[in-house]
DNA sequence: CCTCCACAGGAAGCGCAGGAGT
DNA sequence: ACTCCTGCGCTTCCTGTGGAGG
């Protein structure tokens, strides 16, 4: 099994490596083969994910629509507060940010008091880095920490009536905010303009979550969502044009061909007219033909791009997690490769203190565990099916979702944990014989 | 029909970090 | 120096629960 993952490192490696190894100077053959080789990006930028290209196929509507809606600031009164819905990929952040960016333009122009300000809610965070941003858009300085919520709230509403500001702000994310701190904080932000004329905040939320609307206490619901705007995914054939449109600024003429821009938007179609997907999949693939050292973008490339990529959310998911997390995971790998089907949360929890007390760390209660466990489900390293066992209980059943090689190599990268984990599987190799 | 297992998962609160204001 | 603020990771305590077996 050890030789296997092995085996998997060097050809995932082998990948990159050049066809033919020179001997001498290491770099001097780099420098020579990266000079000499056949090029294909044309400007890297453009397949960038935060990349805000200058045409938006087939949103046209949407960028109208939202235009119709902010359109009064440029004559001095407050927009409607609008509520955008839609999958991820589907454009809604690249239509805000394009028609922030045409708005901000004629503003400057023009020397009118608007801002508009985009904010990533899960990036943010908190609510208080999130007031903290909004004060930020608008000039008002404001530590980052050591202030009450209320304080910097005060703030921002001196700020905007003494500057006589008009706040657009777009509320990416929105979801993922009002999930762990509830909807107060909109809340009050939609009762802020109180008192201002001209001056004040108007909300853009966006959410990709079509059941958001849920969570919301009616009044924020109502008066957030003055406007609505729904995307809906892309399909194959609008793909082919945004990928089409994206390749011809990116790539060399003629280094990736119609058939590979198609290929990538059917899978990326295939799994929700994502965009973001289909962009991505393209620049991997071409990133593989480059180091690869080859003339164009072939099929192979994108099929090779499509492991990358999904070893690559692997990798990034699990090596960030916390020392905890990992442990569980470790349990979880050595019960299965000690052959028990899929465990229960008792038999894992057991599992995992006894790995704590070999590398002397204090385990965490059985309520925390499950709380780390609930966490890895939701990031979809692990199913956790609640099922009902009579007399013997009512408990969760545990299975890895992710491969669990691609877990053990994870896991393997730390250095603690692989030892640990060969000294347990030693263990039970003899207690087996 | 009732009991009771083996937990799930909510609520509250604690201690700490990292700051601001006085 | 002291008080007060929030976020975070965690514990403690608690109530809830579906169905096998008596």
């Amino acid at each position: 099994m050890n030789n296997r993952i092995h085996r998997d490192l060097q050809s995932s490696k082998g990948l990159f490596q050049w066809k033919e190894s020179g001997a001498g100077d290491p770099l001097e053959e780099v420098f020579k083969r990266a000079l000499s080789r056949p090029k294909i990006f044309k400007n890297r930028e453009v397949m960038r994910s935060d990349y805000v290209p200058e045409k938006l196929p087939h949103r046209d509507e949407h960028i109208r629509s939202l235009g119709e809606i902010l359109s009064p600031t440029l004559r001095g009164s407050r927009p409607s507060n609008v509520f955008i819905y839609g999958k991820t990929g589907t454009g809604k952040t690249a239509v805000v940010k394009y028609v922030f960016k045409r708005f901000g333009e004629i503003t400057s122009k023009e020397k009118l008091p608007l801002k508009f300000e985009y904010i990533n809610c899960r990036i943010a965070g908190t609510e208080y880095r999130v007031l903290t941003e909004l004060c930020g858009a608008i000039g008002v300085k404001v530590p980052f920490t050591g202030l009450s919520k209320a304080e910097v709230f005060n703030r921002l509403r001196r700020g905007l009536s003494e500057k006589g500001y008009l706040l657009v702000a777009c509320f990416d994310e929105i979801d993922a905010l009002v999930k762990n701190y509830g909807d107060n904080l909109l809340y009050e932000l939609t009762r802020i303009n109180e008192g201002f004329n001209g001056s004040g905040l108007s909300i853009i939320g966006v959410s990709n979550d079509l059941h958001f609307k849920d969570y919301l206490d009616p009044r924020v619901l109502s008066s957030l969502s003055e406007e609505e705007l729904v995307f809906h995914p892309y399909t194959a054939i609008e793909l082919i044009d945004i990928l089409s449109e994206r390749a011809s600024e990116a790539f060399y003429e003629g280094a990736v061909p119609q058939e590979v821009i198609n290929l990538c938007a059917a899978l990326a179609a295939a799994e929700h007219g994502d965009a973001r997907r289909a962009i991505d999949l393209l620049r991997v693939a071409a990133e593989v033909a480059e180091r690869n050292g080859d003339e164009k973008v072939e099929e192979k490339h994108v099929r090779l791009a499509q492991n990358i990529i999904e070893r690559g959310r692997v990798f990034e998911a699990l090596s960030t997690l916390p020392l905890h997390s990992k442990l569980i995971l470790t349990s979880l790998i050595l019960l299965k490769r000690g052959g028990v089907g899929d465990p229960i949360s008792g038999t894992v929890y057991q599992a995992y203190r006894e790995l704590c007390g070999l590398i002397g760390v204090e385990p965490l209660t059985n309520r925390r565990v499950s709380s780390l466990i609930s966490e890895l489900d939701m990031l979809g390293v692990l199913k956790s099916d609640l099922v009902n066992r009579g007399r013997y209980g009512r408990t969760r059943k545990i299975s890895l979702l992710t491969p669990i090689d691609e877990v053990e190599e994870v896991i393997r990268s730390d250095e603690l944990l692989s030892t640990l984990l060969n000294h347990k599987l030693k263990i039970d190799l003899k207690r087996n014989r």
